[in-house]
DNA sequence: TTAATTCGAGCGAACGTTCGATAGAACAGG
DNA sequence: CCTGTTCTATCGAACGTTCGCTCGAATTAA
C-alpha cells in the first residue's frame, strides 16, 4: 500500500499549483514554476498531473468540495435567518482561511476550457442556487428588491471581502459574518 | 496636422487591446491577436503601442479617466443619500456600459508591473476613498457596521454586479442603482 | 526481476519584441 | 511643374526566450 506517499504529492503538487494560480493568475504561472514550488521536475510533476488544464480543474473542484463542506451545516436549521447567518459564516470563514484558493475560483476559473469549463460552471450555478435559497426564504414576499437582485448584492458582499477584509481592522469572521447578514437584512441606517 | 488620423488608429489599437484582455485576460490576449483584431501587423502595432504593458496601463488609465467622469456628477450634491445615490448610478452605468473595460480593471490590472502597477493602485485606492467618504456621510455614527466594513460591502455588491445583472431580467440601471442604494441604508426586511 | 517513480534533455509552437526595407505623403529648391 | 529628399506609416521576417508537454533512460522500492 503505496497509495499514502502517492496521494501526498499528489497533493503536495495541486497545493503548489493552487498558490502559483494565485499568486500570479493561471496564464503565468508556468509548470515549470509549479515543478519548482512542489520539489520536483517538470517531468516529474507530469507524473501525478496530467495536464495544466487538469490541475487547474482539479484546484477548482477541491475547493468547491471545500466550501460545500464549510457550509453545510446551514442546510439543516430551519429559521431562515439563522440558516442564512451560518451560510454566509461559513463562507467568509472558507474564503478568509483559504485565500489563494478562492482566490483561483474566482479569477482563474474561466481559464478552464471545454468540459473543465462547464463541469465548474454548474457547480458554480449550484453553489449560487443554494446561497439564493437561503436568501429568498428571509425576505419579505412584497419587497421592492427582486430575489435576484437580493442574491446576487449579498454574493458580492462576500466575494469581495478578501479585496479589504483585515482581521485586526475589522474583527473576527464570525462578527464580520453577523454584521453582513444584519446590513443585508436591515441596513447601515437601521 | 495628420495628428487625428494617427489619435484614431491610436484608440483603435486601444480598444482591440482591452476587448482582447476582457475577453482572454492580459497574459492569454497575445500582440498578435491585438494586431489583427486591430487591421495591422504585429509591427504596425507596435508603432502605436510601445510594449503590451503599456497597452495595459494606457487601457486601465482611461477607465479610471472614464469611472471619474462618469461619478463627477456626485461630488457637487450636498445631501448625502442623493449623492451616494448619484455615485452608485454612475459607477452601475459605467459597467454595464463599458463591460469590457471594466473587466480589465478589475481581473487585469494586477497584471501591471512595477511603476504602472503602483500608479494604478493608487487610482484605485482614490477612487476608493471617493466612495468612502459618501458612504460614511449616510452612515449614523453609533451604526453597529464600520465605515470600513459598510463601504467594502457596498462596493461588493456594485462590482459584482457585472456578474449576473441582465437589464431584461433585472430592470433598468438607473432603478437598480435605486434598489441597491436602499438595500444598503434599510436590508431587504425593511 | 518487476513495477513505481523520477529526471535531463529536448520537441514544436507561441510568446513579446525588433530590424531593415518599402511605399506614399510632404516639402524643398530650381 | 518637376525632382530629389525627408518623414510618416506600415510590414515581412526573424530574434531569443519561454511555453506546455513528452520521451527514453536511470533510479528506487518490492
Amino acid at each position: 500500500m503505496q497509495q499514502p506517499a502517492y496521494d501526498r504529492r499528489f497533493e503536495d503538487a495541486l497545493d503548489s499549483a493552487e498558490a502559483l494560480f494565485a499568486e500570479k493568475g493561471f496564464h503565468a504561472a508556468s509548470m515549470r514554476d509549479i515543478a519548482g514550488a512542489a520539489g520536483v521536475s517538470v517531468a516529474g510533476l507530469y507524473y501525478y498531473l496530467p495536464s495544466k488544464q487538469t490541475a487547474l480543474y482539479i484546484v477548482c473542484n477541491r475547493t468547491f468540495d471545500d466550501l460545500d463542506a464549510a457550509t453545510r451545516e446551514s442546510k439543516s436549521i430551519k429559521e431562515p435567518k439563522r440558516a442564512l447567518y451560518t451560510f454566509v459564516r461559513g463562507h467568509l470563514r472558507y474564503m478568509v482561511d483559504n485565500h489563494s484558493a478562492y482566490r483561483v475560483l474566482l479569477r482563474d476559473m474561466e481559464a478552464a476550457e471545454g468540459e473543465f469549463r462547464e463541469k465548474l460552471r454548474a457547480r458554480r450555478r449550484r453553489y449560487f442556487s443554494t446561497a439564493s435559497g437561503l436568501v429568498s426564504r428571509v425576505q419579505p414576499k412584497s419587497g421592492a428588491v427582486s430575489a435576484r437582485i437580493a442574491a446576487g448584492a449579498l454574493f458580492g458582499m462576500l466575494n469581495w471581502a478578501p479585496m479589504w477584509y483585515q482581521s485586526k481592522l475589522d474583527g473576527e469572521v464570525d462578527d464580520l459574518a453577523g454584521k453582513m447578514v444584519a446590513l443585508f437584512l436591515s441596513g447601515v441606517a437601521s
